[in-house]
RNA sequence: GCGAUCGUAGCUCAGCUGGUUAGAGCAUCGGUUUGUGGUACCGAGGGUCGGGGGUUCAAGUCCCCUCGAUCGCCCCA
């Protein structure tokens, strides 16, 4: 392998597709600070106790997909494979109880050891957001309307569906857990090899197999609704009716679980069929026990992430940013002057650009290919008067303007 | 971690059952035009055929290993 390859998963991006990220994190941003979701950053890298305890140590992401290391003191580090942990590990850390409850956004890459495919990647980004110290439905409302504004800013809501499920309290999702590993014990020969390793790893995960077996298995398992309590009845109603009064349009899921352990109450995920096998664009749910976890006072949350480039994947094209003069410098005196005259127009908030290379023809051919609405032409004759020559890019007219009204000329 | 398909120029690809010096389009560079682009025409550069090993008189083509990509599984945003 030479040292010139990338490492495998990660990417690096020219021209469309790294404007369609920007473009990503520029919506999001706007519809954040819409909602008063405040910036906050955080650390790429944590003590990776942060992750390995409030995410569950029987997880693929702790067990076998994080990057972790030992620095040179000896301490043992963890690239971020989501932002959850290190924002809550921050939230105690740095003092952030006093503002709380508080709505929070960021985004940034992450890293997992996986197999990279379609809208996959071992360095990847999200975007974040997140309530803490919030324990009402409400939270939960408007966390997911967070996320159906931003689906509606990118223009892709259409293709997107809200799926959207409860885990229960503790209580009920430890009943419900118990009686699902009894329902699946009892019908073990008929699961596939991955939902039997599941059954005593995670036995939840089961309902969202893919294999046509387990799902046969899985259409007369319990359901979470059987083993709710009435608070977290009460608690998914006042969700619901929610969403239907901010006309966030949503699906019940009841197989919809989470991945990860720290999940309690809500489960949701944005979907699409658009991106194939990757097809969750946002996904996340209340988390009341995670900061405890990490030895803080109880506090409930919730929280979502996205994934940037499946987003990326969705969205139109963003326009190239076009100048919309390029100066054609020619002759020593053009040259110079040509600077000046370029550094004039920026100041005055005009996009330009110049064309220093090759002979007058390699140089108009450059001002075309850039998208430019005109080229100016300066060469000594026109210095001489304290003129240009601005030509029309797209109809090839030609006219003499005056130095001093440039910026008009061109606006 | 598992399965399948694939890897030829900067990009997109052709190269039939193994057979002379590996091709095209686009892009790049030069020219037709030493102060006029977009169109057209002429020309040039650019390839250890992902890498390594093997079979064969002969390998881009067949076999093995390896790296990577893609699509699924797993996992998950």
């Amino acid at each position: 392998m030479t040292p010139l390859q990338p490492v495998r998963g990660t990417q690096s991006l020219l021209g469309e597709d790294a404007d369609r990220m920007a473009a990503v994190v520029a919506a999001f941003d706007r519809v954040r600070r819409l909602f008063g979701f405040r910036r906050v950053e955080v650390p790429t890298i944590e003590q990776t106790g942060v992750f390995a305890r409030t995410i569950g140590e029987t997880t693929d992401v702790v067990s076998k997909e994080m990057y972790s290391f030992e620095d040179r003191g000896g301490e043992s580090i963890t690239l971020r494979p989501e932002f959850t942990a290190g924002i809550c590990r921050a939230y105690l850390s740095e003092g952030w109880q006093q503002f709380a409850p508080l709505k929070l956004a960021t985004h940034g890459s992450a890293f997992r050891y996986e197999r990279p495919q379609k809208g996959r990647f071992r360095e990847f980004h999200q975007l974040d957001a997140e309530i803490i110290g919030a324990g009402e439905p409400q939270a939960d409302v408007e966390l997911l309307s967070l996320g159906h504004q931003l689906l509606v800013e990118l223009g892709i809501a259409d293709g997107v569906r809200l799926e959207l499920n409860t885990l229960g309290d503790p209580e009920s999702r430890e009943a419900w857990r118990t009686s699902l590993i009894d329902y699946f014990e009892g019908h073990k020969s008929g699961l596939s090899e991955d939902s039997v390793a599941r059954l005593q790893r995670n036995p939840l995960r089961i309902l969202d197999s893919k294999d046509s077996r387990d799902r046969a298995i899985c259409s007369e398992a319990p359901s979470v609704d059987q083993h709710l309590t009435s608070e977290a009845f009460d608690f998914f109603a006042d969700v619901t009716s929610g969403l239907e009064a901010a006309g966030v349009p949503w699906k019940r899921n009841p197989r919809l679980v989470r991945g990860l352990d720290y999940y309690r109450h809500t489960a949701f995920e944005f979907v699409t069929e658009r991106l194939g096998s990757q097809g969750a664009v946002i996904a996340g749910g209340r988390y009341d026990g995670l900061i405890e976890t990490l030895g803080g006072p109880h506090t409930p949350a919730v929280g979502w992430a996205a994934g940037i480039e499946r987003l990326a994947m969705m969205i139109d094209a963003p326009e190239r940013e076009k100048p919309s003069v390029v100066i054609v410098p020619l002759g020593e005196r053009a040259d110079t002057e040509a600077v000046r005259i370029l550094a004039g127009l920026r100041r005055e908030g005009v996009a330009a650009d110049m064309a220093y290379r090759g002979n007058m023809k390699k140089r108009l051919s450059k001002a075309n290919d850039s998208g430019a609405t005109y080229a100016l032409i300066i060469g000594d004759d026109e210095l001489d008067r304290g003129e240009a020559q601005l030509k029309d890019l797209a109809t090839g007219d030609q006219r003499s303007v005056s130095l001093d009204l440039l910026a008009e000329a061109i606006a």
